[in-house]
DNA sequence: GGTTTCTTGACGTTTCTTGACCATATCGCT
DNA sequence: AGCGATATGGTCAAGAAACGTCAAGAAACC
């Protein structure tokens, strides 16, 4: 009793993994009939696991031959990457989003499990820092957050 | 008697010990129904004995399909080694201190470059977050460092 | 006797699935 | 070129199925 959704998205990234300029194009239509559910699962699935924080880049088209294409996002000099990650972290970030990028990073072999381990301490540490010890307002501590979040992958990007 | 607690602790560390990459995945629920207790009596366990301090690493899902998986990142290690780290870091007081010892695992191949870094970059972001926001005295702040430091060095049970 | 840890349960939030209804691209016919 | 028909994909909301949080009281510890 698996569920659909992980099955529907693994199935793209098995796509994913055979094409080689890592671009897959489907019909929604065909894919839910394959999987025997409602199309607009599909979308759920898109929306949900093919995000631009988790690496990929997804267009469509609507009408007579229309598609859904799906694309890994590739970076040429690690500078974009670490624009990518600024972007997505932004000024202000909660620890569940952190939770969810951290799983991403890792599952795309772009953190270890020590070094997740150390953001995670990192991260508890000056949380519980900031709200023991200073008191300060749970926005102000997700700011913090996401200061150190960054200035740390940033640094990882470099080396 | 205390043992709700500790049953359901030892049982998940059973299960990890069985699994050969250290990760389960387990149901909430079931496991609350398998020892009888309310479910958010397995919160209380994760939160409290299945910490990232304690080289864990624990995701979630909720909803349908929701699960719980455990990791364990960090080698079992024989007690003397546990004490042994404790001694050593028990004793750090100063920064200087303990970045000789981060020099030293790093020589011996103990700590990648990539984690060292990590390191220095938590460290110097907390003291510029104690220095500009809070107004600490350096003696606090050199005592904040250490603590994070241990605490960080701690996780990855290193020595 | 006071403090920490544990246990429970009420209530909250997130994730998944489905389906009704909406939007738009292409084709074929005038 | 214009227009309706057809073929796609998109959005949204509701309901179900997990898991999470928090606080109060009990138990254990010192």
């Amino acid at each position: 009793m698996s569920s659909l959704t992980r099955a529907i998205e693994e199935y793209i990234h098995r796509l994913l993994e055979e094409e080689e300029p890592e671009v897959v194009s489907l019909r929604r239509k065909d894919l839910a009939e394959h999987f025997g559910c409602v199309p607009s699962q599909i979308n759920y699935v898109l929306r949900s696991r093919f995000t631009p924080e988790k690496g990929f880049l997804v267009e469509s088209q609507r009408g007579g031959h229309g598609f859904i294409r799906i694309a890994r996002i590739t970076f040429r000099r690690p500078q974009e990457r670490i624009d990518h990650l600024e972007e997505i972290i932004g000024n202000v970030i909660s620890v569940q989003e952190v939770r969810r990028l951290l799983t991403s990073l890792q599952e795309r072999g772009i953190l270890s499990d020590r070094e997740r381990l150390l953001l995670e301490v990192a991260l508890r540490f000056q949380d519980e820092l900031v709200e023991g010890y200073f008191d300060l307002s749970p926005y102000k501590r997700d700011m913090l957050q996401a200061d150190l979040l960054k200035r740390l992958l940033r640094s990882l990007a470099l080396c």
